[in-house]
DNA sequence: CATGTTACGGTACTGAGTACCATTTGGAAC
DNA sequence: GTTCCAAATGGTACTCAGTACCGTAACATG
């Protein structure tokens, strides 16, 4: 029972994990180097010493490389979220406390990497289609939120809405335009700020 | 002076817009018929009896199609803008009023083809990428909205906030999933008023 | 070592989007 | 009308993303 879900990493998990990562390193150098759509697959593939196939195989497409640390920014909420109080959130005030402290933590993730963050960022705002998945990404962390909310008592229109607003701290960081993650946090900070100074005060 | 501005429309005019209303239609009841992402362009061109070629000198890729209408919100958008009162607006309930007016014209003009707007709704609603597009263009509108608030008066800070609650709004009556224009402009109407009671009371 | 399973790379295909070119067609001036 | 110009069109050929399929190599397990 206790050696139930021992997660040894054998020798396919750990070439697995590695030439992911190539993946990444290679495809993120070259993006930066000379954007994202002149670089093809074929490029990536040949540099990373895979198969154009295998590419496929790790990442359903070409925009998803760009997405890869999603998935730490969903076992950072989920984590956080695991650790909130229970305490019942019943008023917009309370939601919005709490929807706080879970963006700041995923940002606080995202500061993790500094150097990841920025040239994601760059990346991002310089191609609209990269902007418009980042911003699918983003919703579907608002939903988690939202639910989140629901589940700890919330009722839905006020968790719909703190999610909302929630989302459009967030928003209004990201379109501050600083490519260093920890500004983005002081700045998602500071909208929270002046977005309860406005509907408190 | 008197005819300083007569759009008297050509015969090329004329024969454009016809191909082009041709090529929409064509999509769109291709689109419906079999799914977006399954119709070809070839195929539109083919049914609409113009060149592939062609095809892309109307729209600029596949997609762009379904946001065909586009150009009749900004139309509405910047008239209602126009017409809008130019009391100055300086704080936040104000500014929301105003950005209430505005979103609601563009529902309205929404509502003047329910029949399209209820098969956009489902296209975009099926496909995630048309979303992010749907997404893209609706933040557009909130750029507008803002810029607009500030224009006239309204400090930065609560335009940019004032947008992104109106945003806010219209994205719930969205996700609320209506298919029918008059039941999205009720929502949002709604969220409105849900959001207006939560903050000013 | 023998087995089955999983990862891999290559080939071939479809379809979106672009570049280029020759042809046609509408507009305008004479 | 005729001539001339600009715009619209359609075709060909190309690049690249993404998918399907298949044989082979690498790892895991007994």
């Amino acid at each position: 029972m206790s050696t139930n879900k021992v997660p040894v990493e054998s020798l396919r998990d750990r070439k697995r994990r590695q030439t992911r990562e190539r993946i990444i390193e290679t495809a993120f150098a070259l993006f930066m180097e000379r954007g994202f759509d002149v670089v093809t697959v074929d490029e990536i593939a040949q540099r990373a010493e895979i198969g154009r196939t295998t590419f496929f195989r790790y990442f359903g497409d070409k925009q998803e490389v760009v997405f890869s640390t999603e998935d730490d920014f969903l076992r950072a909420l989920t984590a956080a979220m695991r650790d909130a109080p229970a305490e019942p959130l019943q008023d917009l005030a309370q939601a919005l406390a709490t929807s706080r402290r879970l963006l700041l933590a995923i940002c606080a993730e995202a500061a993790r990497n500094p150097g990841h963050y920025a040239v994601y960022h760059r990346l991002v705002k310089q191609h609209p289609e990269l902007e418009d998945r980042h911003t699918r990404k983003t919703r579907h962390y608002a939903d988690l939120l939202e639910k989140h909310l629901i589940d700890h008592g919330t009722p839905p229109a006020t968790a719909v809405l703190a999610a909302q607003l929630t989302l459009a701290c967030y928003q209004a960081a990201w379109r501050l335009g600083s490519h260093d993650a920890m500004a983005v946090l002081r700045e998602a900070n500071d909208a929270f700020d002046l977005l309860l100074g406005a509907t408190v005060a």
